[in-house]
Order: C-alpha cells, then sequence, then structure tokens
DNA sequence: GTGGTCTAGACCACA
DNA sequence: GTGGTCTAGACCACG
C-alpha cells in the first residue's frame, strides 16, 4: 500500500550544485567511516537503505559505492553487504 | 554478516567473471562425469559435499544440479542422492 | 530470528499442506491468467509484489515463475518483468 | 575429512534403559524450557544441533520435537526454527 | 543423512 | 526498479 519506499523530505545531505550526487555521498560515506561511524570489518548500510536514506536512484548508490572500492576503502562479500576495510587476501 | 567467506575444504574452481557460478559448476561436473571420475550408475557426492568443495551455498549447488537434470546427465532419486547416466525407465 | 512472519499486505491464499507453496502460488496466478486478471502482453505483479501479496520469500515466488515460464505460460523480460503469453518470436 | 559430525563420548545425557530415547530428550528439553535454558519466544537449537549434542539420529529428535508441539510447548517457522511457547495466533 | 522446500536478506546486470 | 545470482542458514519427507 506504500506509495513509495524512499522517505522524501529527510535526506540528511544538502545537495551541493558543483559536484555530482554520487561523489557527494561517497564522501559522505567516507568522512562516517573516518569518523566510525561505520567500523572497520563492520558492514555498511545496504544499498536499498542507502537510496531510501538520500533519496537517490540506486545506480547513483552504485556509483558511489563503486568509487570506495576502487580506492580500497570498502570491498563486496556477494550476497552479504559491503564491508569497511581493504578487500580480504585470498592466498 | 561474516566478512570473510570461510575455505571449508579447498575451493577447486577459480570463478570466471563472465559466467554465473552455478553454470560454471555445471560445466565442471560434466567434465568430471566425461573424464569418468563420476561414473554413470554411481551417485555424485551429495550436495552438502559440493558445497563444501566448491565453497558455495546449496542453492547455488542446486541450480547447477537441476540444469544437468533438465539435460538429462544425472537423475535424482528421493532420500538417496544424484546418479550419473539418464533417468531410469519406470514402466 | 523473528518468530512470527509478518503479514505484509494480506495473505490471499490459505496454505495446504499437501503440496509446496510454490505450486499453489503457480497455480492461483494460472488461474489469474486463465480468468483475464492479468491478460495476454501485459506484465504481472513483480516479484517483490508478489512476495508482499503471498507473504513468503522471493526465492518461492521465482520458483512459481520458472515453472510457468516452462510451461510456455509467461516469459521474462530482463530488467523489465514477466509477461503474460508465450515468448516472442526472435527471428 | 571430517569422520562423522557427531561428538561421540560428550553426550550430556546418560540414557536410561526403560524408555525410548525420544522421550528422555523431549523430557530435558522440557526441563530446559522450564529452567529458562530455552526462553519463551526465542529459538530452540537447530534440529542439526540437537542431533550432535545427543549423538542420536534426526528422527529421534523430531520425535521428541513432534511431542513438544503436540503438547503445545514449542512450535515451528517453516524455514526458521523451533521456537518456545505456544503457536501464535494467525487471525 | 539424502534431496526438497523455505526464509530473509544481500549485491549484480540491465533498462 | 526489474529480473538474476548468491548467501547462510532453517525444517520437511523419505529411506
Amino acid at each position: 500500500m506504500r506509495a513509495s519506499r524512499a522517505a522524501y523530505g529527510r535526506e540528511v545531505i544538502k545537495w551541493r550544485l558543483d559536484q555530482p550526487k554520487w561523489v557527494q555521498i561517497a564522501t559522505e560515506l567516507r568522512a562516517r567511516i573516518v569518523a566510525g561511524v561505520y567500523k572497520r570489518g563492520n558492514p555498511l548500510p545496504s544499498e536499498r537503505q542507502l537510496v531510501d536514506e538520500f533519496g537517490v536512484a540506486r545506480a547513483t548508490v552504485r556509483k558511489a559505492l563503486a568509487k570506495l572500492i576502487e580506492e580500497g576503502t570498502i570491498y563486496t562479500v556477494f550476497g552479504i553487504g559491503n564491508f569497511v576495510g581493504p578487500p580480504p587476501e585470498d592466498d
């Protein structure tokens, strides 16, 4: 019965006009990791939760996450979630 | 919540990124049957053993086995196991 | 860990104990197609909507849909949805 | 490589000869519930865990659980587990 | 102690 | 925002 899952009107960040939203989301998540909101080895919120929180499309969230993965800030375990820290060695 | 997947036995496959795991498992099992590792009329390892060997979830193993069953490479006897060969006639 | 399953919407089926849920869901969807509730060429509800309606896991809905696809009652367009009718020719 | 999952030699109960094992297991589980080891609304150990702990066959554990279900001491949620307490109303 | 069904999530590829 | 793949468990039916 819910019209939409997005929580319109309670986004936590005010968007800047000079950068893409995905850059700003990546910056925000990086800041939270540095601040210890998301701790090393712990999972980030799921993609869906981030979509809800930021009020953007999934593709936007995924672009931000891809940036953090590329720089080694987080890593993915398929079927489980995204985790804070560099990817584990698989020797 | 576990970040890194336990290496129960020793993973025998290096996963390709361009195909689903279940396809690769089906291919591997088919190859073993052709090579005579699993012989006609003999049982395959149990689903849980394959789970351990390949380091995947049971659903993934079952999807691979379903493919082999569909193509007539193996057949199932409920409560007993999966066997190499076409399904026996039940006339 | 939840002991009682949430009643997301309102479960429309009283489950029989003598058949798997996925069979009963497939039967129900087939009946709706025959009755014209879902019309040929139109999309079915999304998998997640069916999850809500029937109060089951997505895997269970997908197993029911796989049966209908196998028998040619519906077909899938990747990224779009499931549609009523036999798969379109792609010659 | 493990020969067996059962923990032979560290069973927690000494079997009586005058009653079936499943009766003794049911009695033991009932005692633990009364003692608050397993609390109302919480899950019991899984069937596999009980099989390991008591060193018996699955069927034996299941017979004990069936007794507790029948008397309303526990209830099952399919795919989730067994829980302490009477079955929830599904109005 | 096998295969069969099911749960409740997750991320991925695509449109 | 869909369908596709995957995880990590659970209990069930049967032998």
